[in-house]
DNA sequence: GAGTGTTATGACACCGGTTACCAAATGACA
DNA sequence: TGTCATTTGGTAACCGGTGTCATAACACTC
């Protein structure tokens, strides 16, 4: 007891309305323990009889009570925060990201944080620094191109900040990365089109700086192969994973004289870039040329005629990426995948060569 | 002083590795004053002696110090996180908001932390309640449609729990909402059409439970009556916001005899689902039939043909409402509008009826 | 010069948890 | 029974700020 030289809750509280929090000093004069065992409870320590837990879980139970993050936070110099570091231009990728990591986060103390950052901008670390060092978050979630990064990873580490890093090769090692196939999608694309009989097939891919666009064009490359086709690398363009950029891709592909009867790209956004310039050319899409994009988009399946697609398990990734981080800190045990598989999502845009 | 009966740091520094984190102790010492007068330059208390405060704020900066977020949480009662509760299924507008949000925090001490919710969820306010009970947030954002039930404001407003409210109509002091215009950007959209010369005209509205719905709708109406055009009761159908709801309306409305020239959605997904109806019946778009948007998606500039939509300011209303969340907690006073304007583009997806 | 009011500052408790350290209770074993 | 190791619980200090209240310093009356 002696903890007791408590104001009267009475006076303070009608003055602010607030309900009146119950603490862990409260718990502890309920359980007829001190505040360090109750708090020994809440860190699950083992160094406590079981009858005591047992006593003192319940009177937390019928009491409501629920340690303060806050005052947790400020405790344990850490904060029950987890931040998303992306910079990817994809709304449905980030929200979808967004939504995977909530649901691993639901129930739990911790919440998520956004930091969009802007990997052009030369400051971008410096930014990323400054919220580690003055939140002090949990942990970081890093999709590419930002997990790409290992100025980024290096830093977090000089700060003993844990992250989880979420990637189309291996950057890290297995606790803290999540791993996605993009090369592995590409070759479903490539067996795929080349099943459907095409030979003269181009590829547009993303920019040289996103170590995915590198791994979709490998595995593209290696799907043909498997046929005994090559990707002819006048037929391979780079492009800026935007819509616009597509266009003039694909406008420049499609004036050719041996034009391909199939173009793959490295996502849809550039896909639907490409339904553009056919339409412009006066090309029939499945009938004239046949497209693959990568992403699964919802647009993907709304455009005219659908667009077949590589779909990667984003929401799915973001739940592991956010397990990933709290097994780090030691919140959970739980082991599970952080390898996931691509799949072909076979719409009305692809077809046999006329 | 008095207070300096500190640990030598060396020895902690060394096993955790960590900076040794300057504090309000340390400025104290330094500028030969107490903490409490440290604190009160921190919040700009008027009664410091301005030398004082030009000394502890030169100190300040030399020394790089910045408060711990977490430290004044726990004084405050009040963590410095703000709350974006949401359930608007479009990935776009989310995204645009989150921007704006962080847009307008940027800088500040305050970090976004994202709360999406299911309005189906009988719990779904009791989920809020519990992150605003555990969490203290200095404040929530809410947009539609989470902003139009009272019920959540009531209990926010119990819990002493600030927030700001988006929303096409006045559902609240203007301190606390922002203002949007739906009905006249519908109304832009009526103009628009009823000048091509069209005068059959079709409206696939929201869901009922949405006040957008019932906003857009009245404010096409309105519009076409400026020019003397009923709006027919028989050509005005619920749907449900999605794709596939928008395919059923227009598949229904596209098969009657009287079929409309022109067809006004409540949102771009719908409009996008009027394209693939209208190309199944054999309809070319827009000789056949015009088509008017609401939101300006990205998919609306890139479908064929481009679509004219009516776009508002996701972005900036969610600057403005971060914003006015900083204003009810007197964190600064720049008054802005709190009204925004929607504006009609005009795409490719609409022209003269035949 | 004493009385009064205002401004500027400091001492101290406190927010709600955690850790360090110590003391007591318990049980095993000589 | 004595000794030691193992559990268990208590106390105080601390994390880094803020609130309350007291008091010093400095006017300004009269």
């Amino acid at each position: 007891m002696s903890e007791n030289k408590k104001r009267e809750p009475e006076k303070a509280d009608i003055q602010t309305g607030a309900t009146p929090r119950i603490t862990i000093n409260d718990i502890a004069r309920l359980a007829e323990v001190s505040k360090k065992t109750v708090s020994r409870v809440l860190n699950n320590h083992p160094l406590v009889k079981e009858e005591t837990r047992k006593r003192v879980k319940a009177i937390m139970e019928a009491n409501g009570y629920e340690p303060d993050p806050q005052a947790r936070a400020l405790a344990f110099r850490r904060s029950f925060l987890i931040g998303l570091a992306y910079d990817n231009p994809s709304p449905q990728y980030v929200v979808n990201m967004q939504r995977g990591i909530l649901d691993a986060l639901e129930g739990s103390d911790y919440q998520l944080v956004l930091q969009p950052v802007d990997r052009q901008d030369p400051d971008y670390i410096g930014k990323i620094q400054r919220f580690v060092e003055r939140h002090r978050p949990t942990g970081l979630i890093m999709p590419p191109s930002v997990s790409e990064d290992d100025a980024v990873a290096d830093m977090l580490r000089r700060h003993h900040c844990e992250f989880v890093r979420i990637a189309s090769v291996d950057l890290d090692e297995p606790g803290r990365l999540v791993r996605t196939h993009d090369a592995e999608g590409a070759a479903q694309a490539a067996r795929h089109l080349a099943g459907l009989g095409h030979k003269r097939i181009a590829h547009i891919h993303g920019p040289r700086s996103f170590r995915s666009s590198h791994e979709r064009l490998f595995g593209f490359r290696s799907g043909l192969a498997e046929f005994g086709i090559d990707l002819s690398p006048a037929l391979t363009i780079e492009a800026g994973y935007t819509f616009d950029s597509g266009v003039r891709a694909a406008d420049n592909i499609l004036s050719r004289p041996d034009r391909p009867t199939a173009i793959f790209t490295g996502n849809d956004e550039m896909a639907i870039g490409v339904y553009t310039s056919a339409r412009n050319a006066g090309l029939s899409v499945p009938n004239d040329l046949s497209i693959v994009g990568f992403d699964d988009t919802p647009m993907a399946a709304r455009i005219t005629p659908p667009l077949t697609t590589v779909r990667l398990p984003i929401r799915e990734m973001g739940q592991e990426a956010a397990r990933g981080l709290l097994r780090l800190v030691g919140e959970n045990g739980n082991r599970k995948n952080n390898s996931f598989q691509p799949e072909i999502i076979v719409r009305q845009s692809t077809a046999k060569p006329a």
